[in-house]
DNA sequence: TCTGGGGTCCTAGGACCC
DNA sequence: TCTGGGGTCCTAGGACCC
């Protein structure tokens, strides 16, 4: 049985979620940016048009939101979340095998004969009326071809592409530019141009070692999913292997004590995390970095632990254990970060047959209750700082919290 | 004095994505 | 002056084993 692979894609997604419950926000230029010096990670259609690019620095567009009224919003991750959570409920409602990609993209498998031009059709329909968010939709018959479908669909009226037909998608990889191909970055775009293929149908005249050699496996596999061969399963394994926070800071930081105090309060806030989604880690990474922007080096440290855990005194003496032996003025800290990964399910982990049980389970659980209640960070670790939390969002929480609900004066 | 070869596992770092 | 944060997968090289 033939089957297709449809990607399912939100039109500019964060600020379109900004729109839903802030109609004044509609037809303007809005971008939902990290922050007074963060990134612009999302941008309304209107902003686009302007001229405001994907990831670029505030700082250096402050100007032109002048300028244009650029309206800017700082992100609400739990509002998109919960949009996400309800789209994905709509596409449900097909009865249609799903993989979700990331929170703005979900792809679907759809049996020949029961695909349709209609079907599409009442799939974005449906998304529309039940959240309010547009989506594309692009179809093909690989993930990279569907991705292919998907960024023609987006600057069609009707926001859908159909690409099956060979010769159609021949003469389409003829114009398409290999830096649009999915899974073709920067650095491969570089090496790429270098050997004289700019479009995607030169990336296919080119031989398969010629590519492993340039790109490594992955270049293999986006050729022959461009072939049209499937190189990725349909459904990829399970999320939640890992867990990481990390943060930039305004300025650069010498000073080892205060460091120790962000890590400690990002461990708080990591193995809240754990313990809300019911895993441990077998393995604790953390590292420190001087600006991107600027010659330097970085410092890791990666542990593996003899049973996994989710007790936060636990990573809090791995991290002093880490830094030990670092000085003030050894380094010139603009990022900084710790990263859980091999997560396991909190129940079914075992205990180390050499190791002393000393956790206790029940005081992580009264401190979560404690912050849930009363606000995050109420109660905290005399080694964490309260600074570094995130930055408050523009928008409310409207579809997650009793007391945020939107307010209609009549 | 001469010091193999093949395999596995771990880890740091690179590249990419949204 | 100010350049995000949270992920995944792959790979090269070192350590170790027999």
């Amino acid at each position: 049985m033939n089957k297709y692979i449809c990607l399912i894609d939100c039109d500019n997604f964060y600020t379109s979620c900004e729109q839903i419950f802030h109609p004044a926000l509609r037809n303007k230029p809005v971008v939902v940016a990290g922050g007074k010096n963060g990134i612009v990670v999302a941008r309304s259609k209107e902003a686009k048009a302007v001229g405001i690019p994907m990831g670029g620095a505030t700082f250096e567009y402050r100007s032109l939101f002048t300028k244009e009224d650029v309206i800017v919003r700082t992100p609400n991750h739990t509002l998109y979340g919960d949009i996400a959570k309800r789209i994905r409920k709509t596409i449900d409602t097909f009865c249609l095998p799903t993989f979700i990609y990331s929170i703005d993209e979900v792809f679907l498998e759809i049996p020949e004969q029961s695909f349709s031009t209609t079907l599409l059709e009442a799939i974005q329909t449906k998304i529309k009326r039940w959240t309010g968010i547009d989506v594309s939709i692009g179809v093909s018959s690989t993930k990279t071809l569907a991705k292919v479908a998907t960024k023609i669909a987006k600057k069609g009226k009707t926001r859908r592409k159909v690409l099956l037909d060979q010769e159609e998608i021949n003469k389409t990889l003829s114009h398409f530019p290999i830096e649009d191909i999915w899974g073709v970055g920067r650095k491969s775009v570089k090496k790429l141009h270098l050997q004289k293929i700019k479009w995607a149908k030169d990336f296919l005249r080119a031989p398969d070692l010629f590519l492993k050699k340039l790109m490594g496996i992955h270049g293999f596999r986006i050729k022959k999913e461009l072939l049209g061969e499937n190189a990725y399963p349909f459904v990829e394994k399970v999320k939640d292997k890992s867990l990481q926070i990390t943060r930039t800071f305004p300025t650069e930081i010498v000073s080892i004590k205060k460091i120790k105090e962000i890590l400690s309060s990002f461990i708080e806030e990591g193995c809240e995390k754990l313990r809300k989604i019911d895993r441990k880690a077998e393995g604790f990474s953390l590292f420190l970095e001087t600006s991107r922007f600027k010659a330097g080096g970085a410092f890791t440290k990666t542990f593996t632990l003899a049973e996994p855990s989710n007790y936060t005194p636990d990573f809090l003496q791995l991290k002093e254990e880490a830094l030990c032996r670092l000085v003030d003025g050894d380094l010139f800290i603009k990022r900084a970060g710790i990263h859980f990964f091999c997560l396991v399910e909190a129940t079914s982990s075992q205990q180390g047959l050499f190791t002393e049980k000393k956790e206790s389970p029940a005081l992580m659980k009264t401190l979560d209750a404690i912050n849930e209640k009363y606000g995050k960070k109420t109660l905290r670790f005399a080694a964490s700082t309260k600074r570094y939390s995130k930055e408050s969002p523009s928008s409310k929480n409207y579809t997650t919290s009793w007391d945020q609900l939107l307010e209609i004066p009549i």
